[in-house]
DNA sequence: CCTTTTAATTAACAATATGTTAAATGTTAA
DNA sequence: TTAACATTTAACATATTGTTAATTAAAAGG
């Protein structure tokens, strides 16, 4: 009835409309370092952070200097908040054609003493290598990985440490539910490699067991083996290889084991 | 709330700003229908729309009159837009003290012809009986529960469509994969009328097979059974009782069955 | 060339869970 | 007394999982 009405009448200029409208972007990815060779990777999970500058452009002291932040930027009127995520993000680290997942909104109305400023929460998983490439090409000191366990929790500007601890949730769940562990992976990958992207998020027995979860992955619904190509990048012994299928996968906790 | 030395280095007019920010609620409910005494009721997943008057109250045509859409109205600087769905909610229905979920943000630059409008989609789930008392008390022609089934689709204003769309797809996703189900459930309830509720939207062989579904929920680590009471509101045999409790569900796909 | 090392793979078996069919239970209503 | 019926239990074949152990293939070092 409210909304009606309100609707009906609605005049611009009799309202107090929003100061802006952001878009923010975690950009994730796993590091994968090599102990030795012939050996499946370490791998860790991080967050790209940019550091806000002591001075905006021109010359005033910066809200929030010092501080991380997500990479993200102000939307404007011909683009929705995920395109001016994608936008950012190529903007940010030269990346393009990486799918940009919405996760939150933040709209408190004391987040940001600059005014009535929403922002719109995104994150996207970027593979290590292409982070790397770009760290190469332009060396902005003011980006910087930080692995999600030893995230600096007190330094993060405005809500921000809110929208992290979110992203975080959002994309370990995601990891477990659906099948974006593949933004992680090369096209085809080992059992190990895929248990491996897995493990930076969870510590369950199912997945850690080696022989279970190599028994396992022959028998998912949204796996197939590579039929004939085998790899030695994790092993002495020539180890198969796997691809992610399109498939929709239906689950539920009234049927998984528990 | 904003000291002016802040407000200066953020210059408002040299963006442009949105011209509003709207919350709106998916308000479900399930309808029980008792076929018979002492058996298990058929059930149906409804969601409420109200209807846009034709005329606003200065007698000016309305925007998009006629057609069915979600309530919501505008969010003010002082709420988020949880906030103002929950009042939403409460002034629509007068019930209070539901759980709201946000489920999507809608900014496609024309997806309101009055302006640059975003809206924070919300869901919440209504049991059926409150949903009744306040038809009684307060007899609004323009309020209708509409089958998720049978939907009109062409005649939903804005872009509801695509949000109603999103909003069946996310509840149908949370009834499956978390314990959201007891919104729609009494207190204590039997496995038939649990049952009855996944059944509202999903066709899953292992949920509607009786013996297997009552086999089940007894070993479920976030539903106990509910000692020495039963009810005979579901079948002449008095039938054991049931009641979530509160655990963290941590499922994978790469370990559940499929 | 032989031995050790190691990740991957296979095997084997007990324990647990599921699909299915059938029977038993307790109550109502005719 | 009997029929009806949702629920509950039983029973059993089949499938999946946890666990331990053995096997395989290649590399690396002597």
């Amino acid at each position: 009835m409210k909304s009606n009405k309100e609707v009906k009448h609605y005049d611009v200029s009799r309202y107090r409309t929003p100061d802006g409208y952001t878009s923010d972007i975690a950009v994730f990815t796993i590091t994968s370092e090599r102990t030795k060779a012939y050996a499946p990777p370490k791998m860790e999970l991080k967050l790209m952070l940019i550091k806000r500058a002591d001075y905006d452009t021109e010359g005033n002291p910066n809200i929030e200097a010092g501080k991380w932040a997500l990479p993200g930027g102000f939307v404007t009127p011909e683009e929705t908040a995920q395109e001016a995520a994608s936008r950012e993000l190529s903007e940010e680290t030269g990346i393009d054609g990486i799918p940009v997942k919405h996760f939150g909104v933040y709209d408190q109305p004391e987040r940001d003493p600059r005014g009535w400023i929403i922002s719109n929460a995104h994150y996207a998983i970027v593979p290590e290598h292409q982070l790397f490439s770009r760290k190469a090409n332009d060396d902005a000191a003011d980006v910087e990985l930080f692995s999600v366990e030893e995230l600096e929790w007190n330094q993060l500007a405005f809500d921000h440490s809110a929208i992290i601890c979110d992203a975080i949730a959002h994309i370990s769940r995601d990891l477990l539910q659906t099948t974006v562990a593949k933004q992680f992976l090369p096209e085809s990958f080992t059992y190990s490699e895929l248990q491996a992207v897995l493990l930076t998020i969870t510590d369950d027995k199912a997945i850690r067991n080696e022989q279970a979860f190599a028994r396992k992955i022959k028998s998912l619904p949204f796996i197939e083996a590579v039929e004939g190509q085998k790899t030695q990048r994790t092993s002495k012994l020539p180890t198969q290889l796997y691809r992610f299928v399109e498939t929709d996968i239906k689950q539920s906790i009234y049927t998984a084991r528990h």
